[in-house]
DNA sequence: AAGCAATAG
DNA sequence: GGTTCTATTGCTT
């Protein structure tokens, strides 16, 4: 049944066609659009590169001593991946632990939950690519496409033929001796350019990997890992029928992915023949027109996608997954863990993000899997600003109220509830001055041009690459390219997405965010200082009628003006955009410009309870001293009628508890809050300086929520 | 712009 | 196929 050679399928010549030449089935809009060689010649050189076991390598970086043993990288109570060691033991990727350690007792494991080592890892080897040629586009962490024709053109060109006639590494399904290159020669230098890339990636970095050498991307990734690990293969145009028809099902087509697959099985298609022979009317029945043609070329091996420049990422998350969370105070702290590592990476990042995302996976038993939902929100500037400044904990600490406020939407903490799964996520990253000084003015992208990416090397800290001013030098004399051609130019510019000056990854690069740099702002040092003598606003008349006018002139200049843009004024109907403009103005409105910037963290609160200088904190509510002197309702409130609700001043909050950050809490959840910590002074003792986070302690005080006198403010907080 | 589905490693 | 911890794209509203 395998008629691989060619026989004679009688009717069909369609397919046929798809094989002789690929541009028989691309529209011809879309030929003339992509990128770079396919006008000159019809083939791309596409590079597939796929690092080999790449945790388990890192880990091994990391520890040499685990180069000789079985080891597993475990997240939870599964093992993510395996050094080869522990293959030959027969544990495999994805395999829990207990198997894993059944098969091989001396299975070495390490945790692998936190991803930074791997992330920056990964983030060396693409730029490694990348100083070499433009065209390098990232898939997962450990995966990389490079469209390497310009190269190869340029190879050729120059002659020097020592290499072009010859393979190197394996070519699918030849012994590689006999292969012709003189039939392939692009291939053929493609192979010779994948080797001396996946040497440099072990030379320079230290890591082994596959590559695949073919004409399109689809065929590059199926045939990189024809021999692993640690091993090369070219496919050459004649064997594409082959390896397609290798293929068990479509599944294993990059592109069909599982509801796809069930989609075409109940067409009656399961093999990839079935696919390449099925009539294309049927599927654009199924699927219409441009994902059923699409679906057939891949069953073809014909894929026209270009390789797009990965650049640097467009949202950053941190997630954790856990067997059951199903209290507030869990959330919260939760909450406020993954936000303290996220906002530090994005950070180091160096852009604002304009959204922030909470998801969450509810436990539920018929689909205990795939059941995650998500709420989102932008970011207020000022809150972005202190990511982008470095002031980590303010920042995480206003974060907190407005990811409990998504975390509402979509949970009734009235009810009992099961979470399985918390992400946080940044996203709309924005290149420094651009979100401030209005929408993406282009020319503010070129104002300051401070981290250039052309130097791989990232991040000052991680710069043991003391060596690697060779790398430029090295390309350049090599392979003679200019990475400045038109063809590269053309595709680099359609995606420039973030910003030129964003680096690929973690820059950390002090860009010296100069807040008041941005105009009008005074306070040149201290970036959060209130301007309480400006009284004479012109435009205060533009004030939606639920902010208070007294407290809206104590806020500092950039936050007014924030929340006078046009765009900002037009959203404030939204629920969110209400609430947290009285948030906004609540919170600055209890601060004397003192207080502001000796403010003490949630963070910094929770985990030093007996440090606490209550002069440092907010005034509203004394949480120190044991005696307990809160302030009495109203007495500081002087908004009270729009803006009290959330901040009722008849509570107090365990000492490691920021009562800044309680305050803007939504009643439902202090009210929780409150009750469990009353319990828990009943249950036990209060621990003073002990492993604050678990545990809280103080005194309660029952009315927390008692603000049930339903103001405008508390009906933002009602599910719904 | 928000939320989700699909795909990927 | 799902375990994990991400990340991207495209559809729908």
């Amino acid at each position: 049944m395998d008629n691989s050679g060619d026989e004679m399928e009688e009717d069909d010549t369609e397919w046929k066609s798809g094989f002789v030449d690929t541009a028989v089935l691309v529209p011809a809009a879309a030929s003339g659009s992509f990128n770079s060689a396919t006008t000159t010649h019809p083939h791309r050189v596409i590079l597939h590169f796929d690092l080999d076991c790449f945790y388990a390598q890192v880990e091994m970086i990391r520890n040499p001593a685990l180069r000789q043993v079985p080891l597993g990288i475990q997240q939870k109570y599964i093992i993510v991946t395996c050094n080869y060691v522990a293959r030959e033991r027969g544990v495999t990727k994805l395999m829990s632990v207990t198997d894993a350690q059944e098969k091989c007792p001396e299975l070495v494991l390490v945790r692998g939950e936190d991803l930074t080592h791997y992330r920056e890892m990964s983030y060396k080897v693409t730029e490694l690519l990348l100083s070499y040629c433009p065209l390098v586009e990232r898939l997962g962490f450990d995966e990389n496409f490079m469209d390497v024709t310009e190269m190869v053109e340029s190879r050729l060109g120059h002659a020097a033929e020592s290499d072009s006639f010859s393979f190197t590494g394996h070519v699918y399904s030849h012994i590689a001796a006999d292969v012709k290159a003189g039939d392939h020669q692009r291939l053929a230098s493609g192979s010779h350019i994948a080797a001396e890339l996946r040497e440099a990636i072990h030379s320079k970095l230290g890591l082994t990997g596959c590559a695949g050498i073919a004409n399109n991307k689809l065929l590059a990734k199926l045939v990189s890992g024809s021999h692993k690990p640690n091993q090369q293969t070219a496919l050459l145009p004649e064997n594409i029928r082959d390896i397609m028809d290798s293929l068990s099902g479509l599944r294993q087509v990059p592109g069909v992915g599982h509801q796809t697959a069930k989609r075409l099985q109940a067409l009656g298609l399961v093999t990839v023949k079935d696919l390449q022979l099925c009539s294309l009317n049927d599927l654009v029945r199924e699927f219409g027109g441009p994902t059923a043609q699409r679906l057939k070329n891949l069953a073809l091996g014909v894929d026209d996608s270009p390789v797009t420049p990965t650049g640097a990422p467009q949202s950053l998350s941190d997630e954790d997954s856990f067997r059951k969370m199903s209290s507030t105070k869990e959330v919260l702290e939760k909450i406020q863990q993954l936000l303290t590592s996220l906002v530090e990476r994005m950070h180091k990042d160096g852009r604002q993000p304009q959204t922030f995302r909470l998801t969450i996976r509810k436990y539920s038993a018929a689909n205990k899997w795939f059941n995650r939902e998500s709420r989102q929100c932008p970011i207020l500037n000022h809150i972005g600003q202190k990511i982008t400044s470095g002031c980590a904990a303010e920042a995480v600490d206003q974060l907190i109220p407005v990811a409990m406020k998504l975390f509402q939407k979509m949970v009734d903490t009235g009810t009992a509830f099961h979470l399985t799964l918390i992400n946080v996520c940044f996203s709309n990253l924005q290149s420094r001055t651009a979100a401030v000084s209005g929408k993406g003015s282009i020319t503010s992208f070129f104002t300051y041009s401070t981290s250039p990416r052309k130097t791989p090397s990232t991040s000052p800290q991680s710069q043991d690459r003391s060596s690697h001013g060779g790398c430029r030098n090295f390309t350049d004399h090599r392979f003679g390219l200019p990475s400045t051609d038109a063809q590269h130019k053309k595709q680099l510019a359609t995606k420039s997405s973030s910003g030129p000056e964003a680096p690929l990854h973690g820059s950390k690069c002090e860009q010296k965010v100069v807040v008041g740099g941005e105009k009008t702002l005074k306070a040149s040092g201290s970036s959060t200082t209130c301007d309480l003598g400006d009284t004479n606003n012109p435009v205060l008349h533009q004030l939606p009628p639920n902010v208070d006018r007294e407290v809206f002139k104590l806020l500092p200049e950039e936050i007014q003006k924030e929340l006078l843009s046009p765009a900002y004024v037009h959203s404030l109907s939204s629920n969110f955009t209400n609430k947290s403009v009285s948030d906004v103005a609540h919170g600055y409105k209890n601060r004397s410009p003192q207080t502001i910037t000796h403010f003490k963290s949630f963070k910094d609160v929770i985990k030093a309870p007996d440090k606490l200088d209550s002069a440092d904190c907010g005034i509203t509510v004394d949480h120190q001293s044991p005696a307990g002197t809160s302030v009495a309702p109203g007495e500081n409130d002087a908004v009270e009628g729009t803006l009290s609700s959330s901040r009722s001043s008849d509570f107090e909050c365990p000492g490691n508890v920021d009562p800044e950050v309680f305050s803007e809490l939504p009643p439902d959840v202090q009210r929780e809050l409150t009750s469990e910590w009353k319990q828990q002074k009943l249950g036990l003792k209060a621990p003073s300086s002990k492993k604050p986070v678990r545990n809280s302690m103080s005194r309660d005080r029952k009315a927390a929520g008692r603000g049930s006198q339903a103001n405008s403010l508390f009906k933002y907080f009602k599910p719904s």
